[in-house]
DNA sequence: GCAAAAGTGTTAATCTTACACCCATGC
DNA sequence: GCATGGGTGTAAGATTAACACTTTTGC
């Protein structure tokens, strides 16, 4: 089935970003290579495209293969092609992002991939041009989270408003007044208040709140300001 | 240099969507296929990644080998996978969008690939899957368009208040109040007024613009709000 | 002199920000 | 009883949106 004669064919890899929240703070997957070159070198999650699967389907099953998981937020972020980046053989690779929660799939890892959860302010040094991708990964969604109600993709079900501040304050490197920021988040009427409290972090314990379903896949497109001055913290 | 065994290895393509401005409207710049299959169907200007290319020159080269032009915008899209797509051999696809000013560069165009505007709102049936490239293309540029000063890059040096107008109005299809438009403009501080009018499009004559490139260059990362009420028109 | 398009200000409503105190609980 | 973190309201300022008339000039 090669008809186009004279072109070259190359190598297309899939690379995943894989970035997770524990409550605390932004962590991301690493796996440790196990082949040489940069052997024992820290890398993303990847692997080639297989003739019957389409590039997003590696994704998938590259996504799957590390931690267990199915239906996990995953997007496509950018194709990186420059000729030497891989210098073994010229390979393209199409970069994805997934956005898991890290308390609920934690013991699903797989253990052959010796992966490990970084956090993502000590990242080691990556192998090739991963380093490059974790970052566009960054500024991408910082710049989705922005706008639409993404980061939920890294809570569990259940969670509380100071988590929710955490998480955002965690994404930009900052702080927000909580009157503001709850009054923000809650008038988007995303969340359905519980009735019960998340008795752990604290003494007085917060309210646990969760997504409204239906109103979150029908608003994911809405375009909402989610954190003050946008322009100080987003790179297009 | 096969080192990566048991691999297979793919067709890289790059496709890029052309568009254009005249003044009047949207353009989109298309080429006959000169070669079976779906030969004389209409298509975009595409071509394989070369052995000592990146993906990005490629584009860059498919771009200039089509309009004669250099330093055009031009930005990474998405990238095309499914294995069916291109029923002749399994090919991956990167897309390009490239915005350019059709009246600053007509005359350039080649030969070669009986290539032809067409308005982007009677754009003809495309090859492939190139029609969902340009649906993705166009909600890409309405997003960008929304948040960053990006449509200058369809316009002369020189352009009017209703031309910049006509701009914003042709992508999303709709209607501003000149008022609030002009002062939402001009108070980004982007413009500089001439001392010239345009007299072509009214007898009235309205004052040309220039960018104030350097805080054009400086500012094109500033978030603002180009249109009122975003989400209607936005598709994430 | 009139048709056609350019240009210009004001007001009301909404949204955003800054800011400080009380509450509930575990220890 | 006190330390810890959760929860709430208001007022001033900024931004946005709606709205109509005058200007210029080619014909």
């Amino acid at each position: 089935m090669l008809k186009y004669s004279g072109q070259i064919r190359l190598l297309v890899a899939v690379d995943c970003i894989i970035l997770g929240f524990d409550g605390e703070g932004y962590k991301i997957l690493l796996i440790q290579r196990g082949f040489a070159p940069e052997k024992k070198k820290w890398s993303l999650m990847g692997g080639f495209v297989q003739p019957q699967e389409s590039v997003d389907e590696a994704a998938s099953r590259i996504l799957g293969e590390l931690t267990g998981l199915k239906s996990v937020y995953l997007e496509q972020l950018h194709t990186f092609g420059a000729p030497g980046r891989d210098p073994v053989e010229r390979t393209i690779a199409v970069a994805y992002f997934a956005l898991i929660d890290i308390q609920k799939y934690e013991k699903q890892l797989s253990k052959e991939y010796h992966a490990e959860w970084f956090p993502l302010k000590e990242m080691p040094e990556l192998i090739f041009d991963h380093s490059q991708m974790v970052e566009m990964a960054k500024n991408r969604l910082r710049y989705k989270a922005a706008l639409h109600p993404i980061l939920f993709e890294l809570l569990p079900e259940k969670f509380t408003l100071p988590q929710l501040q955490a998480l955002y304050e965690g994404l930009y490197d900052t702080t927000f007044d909580k009157r503001n920021f709850n009054r923000k988040l809650l008038s988007t009427g995303l969340f359905v208040k519980q009735k019960d409290k998340d008795k752990d972090s604290s003494k007085k314990g917060a309210f646990f709140f969760k997504l409204d379903q239906g109103k979150y896949l029908n608003n994911f497109q809405a375009f909402l300001k989610f954190i003050p001055n946008p322009e100080k913290f987003l790179v297009p």
